[in-house]
RNA sequence: GCGGAUGUGGCGGAAUUGGCAGACGCGCUGGAUUCAGGUUCCAGUGAAAGCAAUUUCAUAUGGGUUCAAGUCCCUUCAUCCGCACCA
């Protein structure tokens, strides 16, 4: 039959709206399951149909949960600050408020085509001012706690975009946004102090229900190594000049036969009067800063590096005298900038005593350093006190007990997760809070004065020394100080993209308040967010980030729930046609728009859903569409088989068991093969040749979730009660599930002979009389004696010959 | 380099966690319907051999454990994704 999908779905989506039956209630005496996808970014290419397949999982979840009775939260909104509606604001001379809402219409009207059950009573977007009111209210907070802060630094800037990068967005020494090389530059910026909350970042992932990947990302972006702080004195210096060094091995403090700062550490500025050879370092600071992050990444190692003459440290151990290089391998922005180096037993370490002619000591046995360094374990020798032991963990605590006995150094705890760099010289964000005031210092606006709002600008390009846009409008910077009334200059740079996606799921539970980030009651209700689907490459940022913000909030008594999502999965990216990332470079992308006026939305969202598994990469098929299309018109011939002579026994059993299969892997996300068994149902059906009402209710209600108008539609057509979507879930009888015979392989030395049908739970001996009366197993096992039988229930017999 | 994952027909992918490998879908082959294309329906479809029943081989690679291995252990290779001189 063919049907015509495109009136169809939108009559129900229309009857949906009028019912308002995917909103929300607040204070209901349901269990509440709150489902969270990633927001969108509302860019002006329209919606992808990686966007589709992002909100499908949850999706089907959060429609079959409401038919099992739960009151669900599946909100959406739009994440529209950020960098390519400014870029395009430029471009085509028109306000990013403009771009923005022409935007946000279009990614709903995608949405609704595509039937999502989104709350869309909930709708928000992070540039609103009533929205956004609430991000600067969180970073007042956090500057009056002493979290943001403002610190010169070098920082990652991107000569393109004009703007300061976090780390997070400049990896591999490129912008995430243009992908340029990006330099370094010394720059006043604002920090949050996320370094103070690595711990309980790493601690709370004990309590959450993350995809094991997902987790070992956070841990690894976290980056936390224990070890020691150990002080060198320093020969040449001032009395009590230390070098303080970090390291993982303190036990390896025998085996230093030199040390490491960086080009930028402050010692070699604070001694350059006495350091012979000053020259030499300040050439080599100047070409190691010239070099990009790349080029001091590469591939090839070769280490490089200059000897400090006139200085030298001292060995807190041993009292020798080490020679202190600088060298770019080892940073100023990790540890303590400098490093004691055991060439036996560190690669780097080793290749630049190598390079040098630097002695090497072994202080581990295992390895052989004439060749190479030894990283393993082993027992310790040429090392006083610890000669003798032989586990590494116990002669770091022994190191780290006189190390703390004689007060030369402490353990230590260190995290490669930097302080978050939360600024950026652009219009189109959150203007930051804070007043500068000549006697006051920098000052937070008070919540009264809260939303500060992004003043009109009639040009959006950033000043060329990278300073923002809102610095040119004077009646925006020139302000009063709110502390003490006098002249004052307000901040201009405006907060990441970040910002606004760190919090938004706070704010669905309560879109409108104007008191609060929400209410109280209601977020007690609601959080924490049961189930968050999203991309794996929002993994590390975005949810590292929000975590942060959410325990800040805790902290501060405004949420109740210390970690934000209770439970975290990931969907595959859908690859083009070609099996390569789609690109609109590449002329590879498919546009969900146009498989919707084919196809229509319900086969769409069978199809990307049974592509294969949800959580890995599936490249797209034209053809494979069209084997759902088939199965959702072979669904609706269903109707014409419809007969009131009773179930038939072959479909009960096989209808309990697709209930069941579906049930689960719905909750499991293994949608394509929840569909796979329907479509096997549905073979089976045919086969038979007849089914019941009832059985086509049940049958209709499984695919609802998946496939809703046409399921709507068959519902109604077919008499049942009120709409489908709110119908309830059919459920299995365990009992049912199971055949009263079942089929066994019969195995002869491992290799199949056949199979026999046995009663469930046949005895041994039964089953074996039952098989060896098979011909083919009769003759497979007639003059040979019968070494071993094994009979395991309803599975397998295998009868072992010799 | 380190960490994680993945590797199954022509293709996307299943496999109750050690028990009949290839469910389901695409594609392909043959047939029916059709003026024809499309659609739909029926049958077949891992490879090789055979008229056949059947036999042999087969889950990246090589080995191992087991009555039994896609699944567990070890080796090698390939691809993808993170991180990357983190001391």
């Amino acid at each position: 039959m063919k049907y015509d999908f495109l009136s169809i779905e939108k009559k129900w989506q229309d009857k949906w709206d009028a019912a308002h039956v995917f909103e929300a209630q607040d204070g209901s005496e349901k269990p509440k399951f709150f489902a969270l996808v990633e927001f969108p970014y509302p860019s002006g290419a329209g919606m992808h149909v990686g966007h589709i397949k992002a909100y499908s999982g949850l999706e089907v979840v959060s429609r079959k949960r409401r038919m099992q009775g739960y009151n669900v939260l599946f909100p959406i909104g739009f994440d529209a600050f950020g960098l390519p509606t400014e870029n395009s604001a430029i471009k085509y001379n028109t306000h990013p408020r403009i771009l923005t809402d022409r935007n946000i219409e279009k990614f709903s009207q995608q949405l609704k085509r595509v039937g999502f059950s989104f709350d869309w009573t909930r709708v928000i977007d992070t540039t609103d001012e009533d929205y956004y009111r609430w991000t600067q209210h969180i970073f007042v907070e956090m500057f009056n706690k002493g979290l943001a802060f403002r610190d010169t630094a070098l920082v990652n800037y991107c000569p393109h975009c004009k703007v300061v990068l976090s780390n997070e967005d400049s990896q591999g020494g490129k912008c995430d946004i243009c992908h340029n090389d990006i330099v370094q530059k010394s720059k006043d910026v604002w920090y949050l102090r996320i370094t103070k909350y690595a711990d309980r970042l790493l601690q709370g992932l004990d309590s959450v229900d993350y995809l094991p990947q997902v987790k070992q990302q956070q841990v690894n972006w976290i980056g936390k190594s224990t070890g020691a702080f150990v002080n060198f004195s320093v020969k040449g210096a001032d009395e009590g000049e230390m070098l303080r060094i970090y390291t993982t091995r303190p036990d390896t403090l025998f085996g230093v036969t030199f040390m490491v700062i960086a080009p930028e550490h402050p010692l070699i500025e604070k001694y350059r009067d006495r350091i012979t050879n000053i020259d030499a370092l300040d050439e080599y600071k100047t070409e190691c800063a010239k070099k990009t992050e790349f080029q001091r990444t590469q591939l090839v190692k070769e280490k490089t590096g200059v000897k400090i003459e006139g200085i030298c440290g001292i060995n807190p151990v041993n009292g020798k005298e080490i020679p202190i290089y600088t060298a770019d391998y080892v940073m100023m922005g990790y540890g303590t900038g400098a490093i004691m180096a055991v060439p036996a037993h560190d690669e780097r370490d080793y290749d630049f005593a190598k390079k040098f002619g630097i002695d090497i000591i072994e202080v581990i046995k295992g390895g052989n350093i004439e060749e190479a360094a030894y990283t393993g374990d082993g027992d310790m020798v040429n090392s006083d006190f610890l000669d003798g032991f032989t586990n590494k963990k116990d002669s770091i605590k022994r190191m780290i007990e006189v190390l703390e006995e004689k007060g030369i150094g402490e353990e230590g705890v260190q995290y490669k997760m930097k302080d978050w760099a939360f600024n950026r010289q652009r219009y189109w964000g959150e203007p930051i809070p804070i007043v500068h005031c000549p006697t006051c210092g920098m000052v937070a606006l008070p919540e009264s004065e809260l939303p500060l709002r992004l003043p009109a600008v009639e040009n959006f390009e950033p000043g060329e020394g990278g300073e923002s846009p809102l610095a040119k409008i004077e009646s925006f910077v020139n302000c009063k100080c709110p502390k003490c009334g006098g002249d004052a200059k307000r901040e201009t740079d405006t907060m990441p993209q970040w910002a606004g996606s760190s919090w938004y799921f706070l704010r669905y539970i309560d879109p409108k308040n104007d008191k609060a980030i929400a209410d109280p009651e209601k977020l007690n209700y609601w959080m924490p967010v049961d189930w968050y689907n999203g991309g794996m490459e929002h993994v590390t940022r975005h949810m590292i980030y929000s975590r942060f913000w959410h325990k800040f909030l805790y902290d501060m008594g405004e949420v109740n729930t210390e970690e934000p999502y209770a439970k975290r999965t990931a969907q595959g990216l859908i690859l083009g046609p070609d099996g390569e990332k789609m690109s609109k470079s590449k002329g590879n992308v498919v546009d969900p728009n146009e498989v919707v006026d084919q196809y229509g939305a319900d086969v769409l969202r069978t199809y990307i859903l049974f592509m294969g598994d949800y959580g890995a990469a599936a490249p797209w098929s034209d053809s494979s569409v069209k084997g759902c299309k088939r199965f959702i018109e072979r669904v609706c011939d269903l109707k014409t088989i419809i007969q009131g002579k009773g179930e038939t026994e072959k479909l009960t059993s096989a209808f309990h068991k697709t209930i069941k299969k579906v049930s689960n892997d719905i909750e499991d996300m293994k949608f394509n093969t929840a569909i796979a068994a329907m479509m096997g149902l549905l073979n089976e059906i045919f086969e038979v040749g007849q089914l019941t009402v009832d059985e086509f209710k049940i049958f209709i209600r499984l695919l609802c979730p998946i496939a809703p108008h046409i399921c709507e539609e068959l519902w109604e057509e077919i008499g049942g009660n009120g709409l489908c979507s709110l119908a309830e879930w059919p459920s299995y009888d365990e009992a049912k599930t199971v055949d009263s015979t079942v089929e066994v392989a019969v195995q002869v030395n491992g290799k199949l002979k056949g199979t026999v049908m046995l009663a469930l739970n046949a005895d041994k001996d039964t089953a074996l009389s039952v098989a060896k009366a098979d011909a083919k197993v009769a003759s497979a096992i007639e003059g040979k004696t019968v070494v071993k039988e094994i009979v395991i229930p309803n599975k397998i017999i295998n009868i072992v010959v010799k």
